[in-house]
DNA sequence: ATTCATAATTATGAATTCAAAATACTGTTT
DNA sequence: AAACAGTATTTTGAATTCATAATTATGAAT
């Protein structure tokens, strides 16, 4: 029995997904233009679908539309790295706020649990990027907000844009684990004000960290 | 000799325009289908550039795309509403303080001005509401954040979707207008927190009078 | 050799066409 | 009359085609 998928997604979402790939993999570079018929032929598709990629991740920032010149790579400079970090900071730090007022016990034991894993993880540099990230990813869920969800989204994809893009540098894992647990203890004493602080900080010291 | 627009947009961006008017004056109702064919008819273009209007609204959010079965206006519930307000509130709260604390003096002297026109025009109420509605868009200039921008720019056309959607009462004015007030002093005052405290009282007010 | 004008090429934007899936319709059976 | 099967129609998704704008190449003039 074949594998198939439950959601096949439609074409161009599919080809969105590569391109957004493409583009953190700095394939296509910032600044670039995107050669629509070279890539339509490389995926065995029309240009069509292609286009309607496009368009998407134009919508989403990450691809600069010119009339009549077609699309290019969005090149994102340091103020606006600057300005996409303070948002995410804002956006996450009110999700670490909400989650403090308003999470059940069973969630507020799973950050706990995932936090675990966290510390467990140390020495395993990929392995803690990946279980931070779920950790962030996680709280957004429990906030239950579906649009704070999507703007975060949106926003990391295009951090991701840049060349200094990690949310968290390799040589401060001892301090960020740190942050997390001062976050943690905010967040299991339903303190929100403190968790809002907190999360913050933890913020502020990535992005001081990351220039 | 007839004016010409100096920037002509991309059809697929015109169009998009067009269908935004026609789901905000719920013309196309939350949870209809979008007929494209009769639309593209309608407008008398074909169906390729009403596609690609689609996928852009589909990732604002404005539009659900269904796998085969086409675009249908998203439906947005109690809930979406009140989470896209708190973060309307939480962005424009954000640009306050920003404000607060990086304008120029001349830039916090305009807002001052346009607040005096906002004084002018009690009694009128469309004028009223565009010239506040002028003063937040100031604002958020100011704050020189693109990226928020088109965050906010995005929220406000979710939140059109909503029957109750004013972010501004008509029986609020006075009250508003003193909220503004409030405002105002303290970003002259160059007071951030309390910029902050007060565009998000301004907020919490607006959302009891929505609901 | 460089600049300019013109022609050829290429790429974009949009219309049209086509295949396949979803829906609506028809007539039959129970 | 309701349920169903089978057919016809509609609609979507995607490829193809086409017109025009932008770019590049070519060649003449200075």
């Amino acid at each position: 029995m074949s594998a198939l998928s439950l959601a096949p997604r439609a074409l161009y979402e599919e080809v969105a997904e590569l391109l957004r790939q493409r583009i953190f993999a700095r394939e296509l570079a910032p600044g670039s233009w995107i050669d629509e018929m070279r890539l339509a032929e490389e995926y065995g598709i029309s240009r069509t679908p292609l286009r309607e990629a496009l368009k998407v991740l134009a919508t989403e920032g990450l691809v600069t539309m010119k009339m009549r010149r077609g699309a290019y790579v969005t090149e994102v400079n340091d103020k606006d790295q600057h300005d996409v970090y303070h948002l995410l900071s804002l956006l996450e730090s009110d999700a670490a706020g909400v989650v403090a007022a308003q999470a059940s016990d069973a969630e507020l034991a799973e950050l706990d649990s995932i936090h675990q894993e966290l510390v467990a993880a140390v020495g395993n540099t990929d392995k803690f990027f990946a279980i931070n990230e779920r950790f962030h990813m996680r709280l957004l869920e429990i906030a239950n907000n579906r649009w704070r969800d999507q703007m975060v989204a949106d926003l990391r994809k295009v951090m991701k844009l840049n060349r200094h893009n990690s949310l968290l540098k390799s040589g401060r894992i001892e301090e960020s684990l740190r942050e997390h647990q001062a976050l943690l203890d905010a967040l299991l004493a339903r303190d929100v004000a403190l968790s809002v602080a907190r999360m913050q900080a933890h913020f502020a010291n990535g992005l001081e960290a990351a220039s």
